[in-house]
DNA sequence: ACCAAAAAAAAACATAGGTTTAGTTTGTGG
DNA sequence: CCACAAACTAAACCTATGTTTTTTTTTGGT
């Protein structure tokens, strides 16, 4: 077991903030906010890989009011018994949620990348069950709750890809029990690697050359139900056998059918349909 | 790992067929079936344990059009790969959801009880990512996919509940995944005992003499990701430390302040409010 | 480019839980 | 009420993963 001292974590959210947007008539918004592209073109990328959405709904989520925050490592996000009414959805670095043990075992229970909306689990609930975290320096762009929830209910279509995505959420879920329940750790670790791949080739941000992961071991660890020390000697172990390959953090998978066998990987409880046919998936 | 040979198991359902009943006027539908009352009273219990409702949605709920069915133990209600477009209510009984992997280990990832919806999770999903079957012989009540949609877009409340139940279930897979990960085997069997107990006294199928728990120890391994015979010396344990006690299949607790505190309960995850507050909410 | 702190790697040793096999009890259908 | 199968209990032994400690490498701030 691995435990976090908490008093030594950083508390809740400093970040630089920026004024609300309403982001206005279409193509105008790109003069307001950092990047080149309005950031919630992730989040809509996202919802458009579970279900199908026509052009008046693109334009519906792209117009959506947000402020965009630059939060640092570790950040806390949402905390145990909170009443969360705001939605955030990530735009730009890495999140994880997390829960406790009483004495002080974590497990993380989901990794989150960008565009993907961290709030839904909670956003209907009276509070919180868990701790939702920032894992990399992120940039979030918070969403007034009811304004996704009036979109929701005027557009059906989006109302049921917002639906589909905490559904596909629910089923990861699922497939992390069976992970952290039945395989070894080799297939454990490979599985999870093989997870990351699928959703961030989904999300245009990994290809053929694999991809950044931002995780320690430790936390790689807290989300296998393993120890450090344990997912070191698999890592190399999954490295020695040539399953992947690693430059710092860059992962690699010189032979994705092999790793896809080890890993014991079969997608379909991603539910990656409406667009997509990339490097991994095959 | 505990393979199951699956040739073995029965296969899809068989089980003694009733006619569609539109349940009409309330106080009409007791003629109809075997039970003294509306087998939905049990649905609508369990959606008032998670949200409010008006008297109006109450005797929309009871209105509801269903199929009465009774189901053989290990019966398969949905297969991985199905497109479900029915919606199955638990009556009586108990059922589960289950994933294997390649090499046919058993995971189960949920474990349902009357009152229940079988099928929230496969919905609106193209296909089912994994199975759910029957764990004892137990009544269903199946309700056309539509009629219940209709009614969830017609009346708030409902569809509010209705999602609020999903989010409980998703609450539940973390506390799972948690578990699984990060608890021993004392803990992580008194945990699940410890959920039984809430969730069948909301559902008024347990009270101070504990509740009858139908379920083998090969079950409860593939609940928690250990082995029959592990479960067994842990179940001893329990008992012979004088957290639980047996009689046949009912558990019962002799003092629940200690057993929660070697579960490491906290019943938050489980997000009973509304009413509430019985033996073991404490 | 340098330094401190964090992360990764390595090695030796410990143990919770897995495996195998066998005996006993309980439940169920005839 | 009997017989058979399923479930449970038991015990001996084994191994995957945990623990502890130390060393090496990488990272990030100035």
């Amino acid at each position: 077991m691995c435990v976090i001292p908490i008093a030594s974590l950083p508390t809740t959210m400093g970040g630089s903030d920026r004024e609300m947007l309403h982001a206005p008539a279409p193509n105008a918004w790109e003069t307001f906010v950092t990047s080149t592209s309005n950031p919630l073109k992730l989040l809509l990328r996202k919802l458009e890989t579970h279900s199908r959405l026509d052009e008046e709904d693109r334009q519906a989520i792209l117009a959506l009011p947000y402020t965009l925050k630059t939060l640092e490592p570790q950040t806390y996000i949402v905390r145990e018994g909170d009443a969360p009414d705001i939605c955030a959805v990530l735009v730009s670095g890495f999140a994880y949620r997390q829960k406790l043990t009483g004495d002080g075992a974590r497990q993380i229970v989901a990794v989150h990348i960008p565009g993907e909306c961290l709030d839904w689990q909670n956003l209907f609930l009276d509070e919180a069950d868990h701790n939702v975290q920032t894992l990399t320096r992120a940039e979030l762009a918070f969403i007034p709750g009811n304004e996704l929830q009036k979109l929701a209910r005027s557009r059906a279509a989006i109302g049921h890809a917002i639906l589909v995505s905490l559904l596909v959420e629910a089923s990861i879920f699922r497939e992390w029990v069976l992970n952290v329940g039945r395989r070894d750790a080799l297939s454990r670790l490979a599985h999870l690697l093989c997870e990351f791949a699928l959703r961030l080739e989904a999300q245009g941000l990994a290809d053929e050359n694999g991809y950044e992961l931002p995780m320690t071991q430790e936390q790689l660890a807290d989300s296998l139900g393993l120890t450090p020390v344990h997912v070191n000697r698999t890592i190399m172990a999954l490295e020695g056998k040539g399953f992947i390959a690693r430059d710092k953090r860059r992962i690699s998978f010189p032979d994705w059918r092999r790793m896809r066998d080890v890993a014991d990987f079969n997608q379909r409880y991603l539910h990656l349909e409406p667009q997509e046919a990339g490097s991994f998936s095959h």
